[in-house]
DNA sequence: TTGTTATATAAGGTTTGCCTTATATAAGGA
DNA sequence: TCCTTATATAAGGCAAACCTTATATAACAA
């Protein structure tokens, strides 16, 4: 699924880290490669992942492959978080009820 | 870190699918494994991976130990993001700036 | 105590992920 | 054409992630 690689692709910091240097502006994989302690294939891998997981695109100038962040791309990570939260909230506003419930019935509770 | 643990918990569709039902309130481990096709084992293992990202938390009661979901734990995801967010638009609202630079230089431009 | 239910842990195997070095490709410049 | 720069891909190795079956633990019930 979309979300499986998307989430995946922003469990490793490497890989954070350059989309939180991508959302700055475009970059090639060169100038993304400097601040990091990795070669330049690693690098490539990672961009690879990005670019499968939706979250970046890139372009052809020259002999360089500039990478932008994709921004299209996380909002499906976004709406599955909303999601959660909505549903954790609406059970949450019906716990008035719930208890109010548990009022009426009075049944002994041994938890 | 604790978001490449979040995160890496966050892209297996099995343990989201765990944190919606969460969402809606507190389960037991047997209650979790039943609409899936693994087996116990593998869903203890799932929530130990949930529980050590921080996304749900636990009780005991008699013999069972049911988990809800941490709210807190979402928070810092949704914070990354956000920071992101922030950014980007931050450089594109900068962006009519930098096009009047742009025109200005009016320098010839081969990419 | 003995059995049963709920859950955890151990052991073992396969796949996946990340990294490195070495090499290929492709565009540009001399 | 030949060299250089930018990037990608291949090959190989090690560690991490899943899953399964088998077994352990812990509480409750008879």
């Amino acid at each position: 699924m979309q979300l499986d690689t998307a989430f995946a692709a922003l469990a490793d910091p490497t890989r954070r880290a350059i989309l939180a240097r991508l959302a700055k502006g475009e970059a090639t994989v060169m100038e993304l490669a400097k601040p990091f302690a990795v070669t330049q294939p690693a690098i490539s891998r990672h961009l690879k992942v990005l670019e499968g997981a939706g979250l970046i695109e890139r372009r052809i100038a020259g002999t360089t492959r500039p990478c932008r962040l994709s921004a299209a791309g996380l909002a499906p990570l976004e709406a599955w978080l909303d999601q959660i939260r909505r549903t954790m909230s609406a059970n949450y506003d019906r716990l008035d009820d719930v208890l109010a419930a548990m009022n009426d019935e009075r049944k002994g509770d041994r938890t």
